[in-house]
DNA sequence: GATGAATGAGTGTTCATTCAT
DNA sequence: CATGAATGAACACTCATTCAT
């Protein structure tokens, strides 16, 4: 994170949202301890992001593009299901250490209540995301026939895994430390299950 | 759930507020909303739970309860891990097709926010299932040594697996039809995993 | 106060109520913290006073009519100006010694402010004792010509000085040690102001 | 008063607000009636003074300042005691001439129940006048030696006797129109009884 | 760009009181 | 006599948002 002093307001603003959303949750944080732990005013955060919502899509807009940006550039998928699984895992973890307040919070919203106003709002992003992770899926099931059927499913333990193994290691403050080896072992977790069915 | 007009308002009020905690989160709904939707008044609801906390509380003492009691009477660990990990996944699936609202919930609360009002209140309950699980897999690392050290990740990766695996079948309407060779699966992915190590 | 267990209900109620009543203020105090105290439930209270202005009501009419009994039983005024006021102070006094609480509350509510509730409930029974008090300054105004048109005045100063002296020595837990000395100092002090009228 | 119309939202708050509480009382007013009053909405009321509580403290801030200050500018006492009382005397009677309303509420709240809310948050503003009373008589006891000890009783006695005064005449409405002979008079009474020692 | 001031609608909670049993 | 359960209205306070400057 950059020095606040060198900051917009509107990047200091955005940051101090993130941390207490990330912390306090997007509903129970309101706009004016935003604004106090900005050093700004209301006005001004309204004139920035227009609303609450729009704080909340612009963070987005930032950091999930970063992430889909990076998904998008994996390198297509050339029969190695191991080196492709180890590629995204990687290409996740690297985004988390860069980002993991971002990420904390994206993990929490993404599987937050249905019908909560957060959850509705950060959707969209979440489902580009879903439709990248499970279109390398079906192109691993073209070669892995005995994958068919199971991509869905496949999916969303992929993510489970990887997201829960994220998290665990934000929580404990050592997702910096998270070798190529630890990273290499997780993949060989979800592998060998894979190769079970 | 048995029909409406047989509850008492206490179990009314505990069946609406776990519909809406469940579906638009507990910070965003407001007790206005639970009692309007349970057709009784405020004092009502703080007459039995004293307050919105406390109502909570109450639903985790109903619901939680069983889930812990049948986690402890999961027969004793004897060296079949396969035996042991089918039979801990059989139990939360049990639980989950008889309270699918409230694991709904519960999953949710229990990776919600860590400074959020709704995550502090069902800490304690979360920690104590924690234990009971974290102690299981102790067991077996007494018996398969190569997994020892790899205890806490492997209880995180086994819970995000099996209640992964459960939201996505709720979210889908699906979790009446699990079957015990799905639940056969899921188990084999795991313990592949696992062996892997 | 005799011992709790040999009251009735209703006796305990009004106890509880003019503990809290004097240390807490009438309006501050709900009637759930009074029966709370009591150790009895709500329907009781109510059975017994009606509402809540009426068990005021009864605790007045319990420990104010014994003031007023006694206000109207001192010795007729018989040109002995000294002797009437000691006599009226050591009624006062005594009172206080016997019944402090509800000395603490009366004083309090006597000069609580104008249109609140608590107020208007007591001050029929206030105006009564003024009424008496009055009628006293009036007989002596007969003998004493040079108080003459200022026994209102003469009313309030004396009320303010007796009762200001009773308040301070029970906030000090003194009342019951005041002796017939003070007593006569007290009154001097007072008549010495009237004197240089 | 100035015309409502030439104040501030902040000031007419203060004016209602001091109103309501004197007449009916700090806890059996709330804040939607004030605000009614002053015709603005509940959030404004915040906005000023963060709470009800920090209402009342404003109120004390602007008008009881006042009062401290001019006790404050009281000119040292050098022996002679008619002149320290009567000038006292008419500080307290020249500010409740100005101040009637306020002073109303003061005198209120300074004998307010003990553990009342309003009470606790005006303790301190009447500790601090009694404190510059109390240095006076000090003062004066070292004169006149037959005082000694009696300093506190007669602090009391002191204050009794004028606030309750300035109560009788504001009730009636004769506080404009009290002369400086009626204060002489009223000094004296006291300063006879204070030689009656 | 940025602000102090202002708001309508809502928050969780408590009030004195009443009902059927 | 006494109670658990229930209520309409009010409580102090906060929400996201907007306006004039």
């Amino acid at each position: 994170m950059a020095l606040e002093v060198d900051m917009t307001k509107k990047q200091l603003i955005m940051e101090k949202a993130l941390q207490l959303f990330a912390m306090e949750g997007y509903e129970s944080v309101g706009v004016a301890k935003i604004v106090e732990e900005a050093n700004v005013t209301k006005p001004t955060l309204y004139h920035y992001f227009g609303n609450k919502e729009g704080l909340l899509k612009s963070i987005y807009e930032v950091y999930f593009t970063h992430l889909i940006d990076q998904l998008k550039n994996e390198p297509p998928f050339h029969q190695d299901v191991t080196k492709a699984i180890e590629g995204l895992t990687k290409t996740y973890i690297e985004f988390a250490k860069e980002n993991d307040l971002f990420f904390w919070l994206s993990n929490h919203l993404r599987k937050g209540p249905l019908k909560s106003q957060s959850h509705l709002i950060v959707k969209d992003f979440h489902d580009e995301e879903l439709a990248i992770i499970t279109k390398l899926f079906f192109e691993m099931s073209d070669f892995h026939t005995n994958l068919k059927g199971n991509e869905q499913f496949l999916v969303r333990n992929y993510l489970n895994l990887v997201n829960g193994f994220i998290e665990f290691n934000i929580l404990n403050q050592q997702i910096d430390q998270v070798s190529g080896q630890q990273i290499h072992q997780l993949c060989k977790q979800f592998l060998y299950g894979i190769f079970s069915l």
